[in-house]
DNA sequence: AGTAATAACAGTAATCATTACTACTTATAA
DNA sequence: TTATAAGTAGTAATGATTACTGTTATTACT
């Protein structure tokens, strides 16, 4: 990957960023420094930094995806109101989520990435 | 909300199903039984469904909702190459996973859902 | 430093999953 | 049994994302 202005904004912005911007937000953000940035250049980079484990990606249910600098592991609480996504780092054990934040949990999912065992033999 | 036929076989569907259909998948099973049902009404029955509680989605990076009617508490093992969604219904702790199932943990995700502080205050 | 190779870019067109719309149909409550 | 409104089929529209094309900029190698 060579060097380039466009992804040193943007990964910046993202790492940056305390709320979980879309390609959207990325793009009017850092349109601000680079005027004539790209559309397609953000997504193309985005899409670069996810491959190489630069950042991540969070789905919520407004269709689009949104994205995370920080890397270290941590939980997602995820408004279905409003589709917000507040970050808890802390070992919170679930009852105590209420207490700390006033998000009431309704329901939890865990997903594990990885590769499975047909594409590890491939 | 009112019987459908349409909703039935829709529900039905997913519920038996132990991959994790997307809309095209139910459009194209149900067809089956239901020759004239239309992609739009599939479309409609799955956010009720959602909405309703009945059934889950799963987000992979295909870009496509994945449906899910097993309500029970699981995780998800989802492959990076081939956007493959398998489920862990036994308590396996995480180093077990890969003795048990030859799937390759890279990395974790998990999200609570519910209501935030602010939307619950509305 | 000069230059060739090619990754990256801006701008725009295309894709495609999902949603919205419209006129018709059917479930159900009174 | 009938009114009403939820549901449907079919199709058009939306909108996030990707693909494409001609140009620019990075970097490795003389």
């Amino acid at each position: 990957m060579r060097k380039s202005r466009q992804r040193d904004a943007i990964l910046d912005y993202i790492k940056c960023s305390t709320e979980h911007p879309t390609a959207d937000m990325v793009y009017e953000s850092v349109k601000q420094s680079i005027p004539n940035i790209s559309l397609g250049t953000v997504y193309r980079n985005l899409n670069q930094l996810v491959d190489e484990g630069f950042i991540t990606v969070v789905e919520t249910s407004d269709k689009k995806v949104h994205y995370e600098g920080n890397l270290n592991e941590h939980i997602h609480l995820l408004c279905k109101e409003c589709c917000n996504i507040t970050d808890v780092f802390r070992k919170t054990e679930v009852p105590d989520v209420y207490e700390e934040t006033g998000f009431k949990i309704q329901s939890q999912k865990t997903v594990y990435y990885g590769i499975c065992k047909k594409c590890l033999n491939t």
